[in-house]
DNA sequence: CGAAGCATTGACCCTATTCAATTTTGGTGG
DNA sequence: CCACCAAAATTGAATAGGGTCAATGCTTCG
């Protein structure tokens, strides 16, 4: 049973068998489940240890005094977090379980016992690093160039992508438990206009969202739509007609 | 002279004097002269070797197909770019000197001889790409929460705030290159509204804005106004009533 | 002194918000 | 298995925040 972040650390560099098992390894030790909804981290606490996602969702947000909230990304099984986080320092943001999650806590040793001993998971690790840089980027692009309906398509775009690389998407079809009112939050618009926004997708045939899953029924016209560039992912994109053929081309 | 860069990275941690005049030879070797509007760094490039922007303004974008242009970020003098970009991948985005520049080229050892012989200024390094990456983030809660009003307004603020902090900032007023155009591709809305929303600010007596630079005239209702929140930036950030007087008060 | 880029203004319009009501879904306990 | 409840999804109508278009004035700089 090969952990998420594995198949996700391969997309970027090519790794050897002790490298999979150590890293296998640490990402079963110290595990903790936390129940939905509840707060990993709170704006204002000290940074922690280095986690690692392992099942489920969650994400990064940001509230504003009068309750504005701001959801930054969508943390998938396979994300690190809080890369960095080891310098005593306090969180801009927060995180928070978005599903019931399993989390592997790192040894703060982590990141220097694989620079010594695993010099490609190390490479890795940072591509992932500088990945998450991106999609926030990205993010930033969508919210302040993109209209509703192109960041709408751009999020679903991404997040399917990013669940392929992990292995946990397939034939236009993946899980996807955020909320329509969680949507808006991380789209910057309100719930009633994500509705809208949604409809409109499904009726043109390009998407489905439901029982917690999201079809993409012809993800290249989605990706047009969303003028989404892949680049930034830096992984296998294929789209092709039909999302369901052509599973491989990868682009790095 | 200190360079910028060793007033910003004082804020967080205290520094030998060795390390001190290590940073400041680096800070005036490979030095370049880039003039404004040039290309540093184009989306899709290889990332570069690492610089430490001396002087002038400099900005991160990102173009979608259709011309669609969000500025990302603004790079101030001691801002350090591209920390990373020695793992050979391409630029998800663009850097563009906005005023004229002057660029330090910093060896690849760089990091290395930090880590190596000047531990606070390593950690201090850290700490900036720490601030960095908040940035980014806040400037995603502008852009999906924030009114075009409250962005301009947190806009001012950080900006004035991040140039006080390498003493290129007093008594409310700063360099400010920006033209109404590029702040618009910063906060996400038309130059014509930008006009409009300036307008709104300067009539209520709040700042100013002319000739390239910049006056607050009431920090603390500034930041009211932008509902700002000085933690992200985690550095000397008083107001108090009158923005001229006061100067002192350092939260780290 | 001319031209190009930037700032400013007015009028109109559209995308997305707001408010409020209704329906559906999912989870829980009896 | 059904009844119940809270949370989420959906719908409609009215509205506002900010965009669009187009014209004019102002700078700056070669």
């Amino acid at each position: 049973m090969v952990p998420h972040i594995t198949h996700k650390l391969r997309g970027f560099e090519e790794l050897e068998e002790p490298a999979e098992q150590w890293l296998a390894e640490v990402a079963s030790r110290n595990l903790r489940d936390v129940r939905p909804k509840v707060d990993l981290l709170r704006q204002g606490d000290c940074t922690g240890p280095m986690h690692i996602l392992i099942e489920g969702w969650a994400i990064r947000y940001k509230t504003l005094e009068d309750g504005r909230r701001q959801i930054l990304s969508v943390l998938l099984p396979g994300d690190l977090f809080d890369i960095n986080g080891f310098m005593a320092s306090s969180m801009d943001h927060s995180i928070a379980a978005l599903t019931g999650v399993t989390l592997a806590r790192l040894d703060n040793d982590f990141l220097d016992t694989a620079r010594r001993e695993h010099a490609a998971l190390e490479k890795a690790l940072w591509c992932d690093i500088h990945v998450t840089a991106a999609i926030q980027r990205e993010w930033s692009t969508s919210l302040g160039q993109r209209t509703a309906r192109e960041r709408m398509a751009h999020l679903l775009c991404e997040l399917y992508i990013r669940q392929r690389q992990v292995e946990l998407a397939d034939g236009g079809r993946c899980p996807f438990p955020l909320t329509q009112i969680e949507l808006a939050e991380a789209l910057g618009m309100t719930p009633v206009y994500v509705n809208r926004t949604l409809q409109d997708l499904r009726r043109e045939g390009l998407v489905q969202l439901e029982h917690k899953m999201l079809t993409i029924f012809d993800l290249a016209q989605l990706k047009r739509v969303a003028l989404f560039d892949s680049g930034y992912l830096k992984i296998c994109d294929d789209d092709g007609g039909a999302s369901a053929e052509k599973e491989s081309d990868y682009a790095f």
